[in-house]
DNA sequence: ATACTATACCTCGTGATATGATGTATAGCG
DNA sequence: CGCTATACATCATATCACGAGGTATAGTAT
């Protein structure tokens, strides 16, 4: 999918697949591929934001030798939700625009009127 | 609205104000604006990369002494606005899972059962 | 033992791009 | 003469996605 469309869901996608249950980079990465393509260094870069806008918060949690990173989301990353679902709406009225044929019609009836 | 999320609709459009009939800058800006805020220096970027991209041709006319480029959509500006439907599809799909709050039922569901 | 794959994290440089600030120039109006 | 509308353009800056590359452990296959 073409990059730029991608950067104004991206980072909501992501707060969306936390805001079930906290998860982990490594887990939100195979449960967001399916829906959106996004790579490992673009995962934490978003995290990191996200964690400095104070949309999430991090705690660390040992798990079979490794470290896990557990994110979850704050009181403002539900409202970015939020904020986006209205935004959206005028997303839509865009699309309309975009979408319509209604140019070409407009003209065929003035010059038959 | 979210710069971010403006990105991927700007250039097309750009394309969908001059599909109907050829336009010039000024009036586009006076066109497009009413539907999504975009200030002149964004609109003079996206015409000449627009124009790089073969997606639309130039044609200066003079108009009341002073110039006036008009742009015209090329084949290829047409297979974008056709590429960008396309695209909206797997947007909608995005967007349906940020706005579901399915989650927490699916939980409550399974709870019960 | 050794190699490979999965898990789990991170950083850096690059390229694309929206935007404000700024500049140039003409026409018309009060 | 100054102001506003028309009409174009450039440049510096900031944001951000992403590939390339790095570190480290656990389990499985050869």
């Amino acid at each position: 999918m073409d990059a730029q469309l991608k950067r104004g869901v991206l980072d909501v996608c992501v707060l969306a697949a936390i805001r079930g249950e906290d998860s982990y980079g490594y887990k939100i990465i195979k449960d967001v591929k399916p829906i959106l393509e996004l790579s490992e260094s673009t995962l934490y870069t978003i995290l990191k934001r996200l964690e400095e806008l104070k949309m999430l918060v991090v705690r660390t949690v040992e798990h079979e030798g490794r470290l896990r990173k557990y994110y979850h989301i704050t009181e403002k990353g539900l409202t970015r939700i939020e904020e986006f679902k209205n935004e959206w709406k005028e997303i839509m009225l865009i699309y309309s625009f975009i979408a319509k044929e209604e140019q070409y019609d407009k003209e065929r009836i003035l010059e038959q009127a």
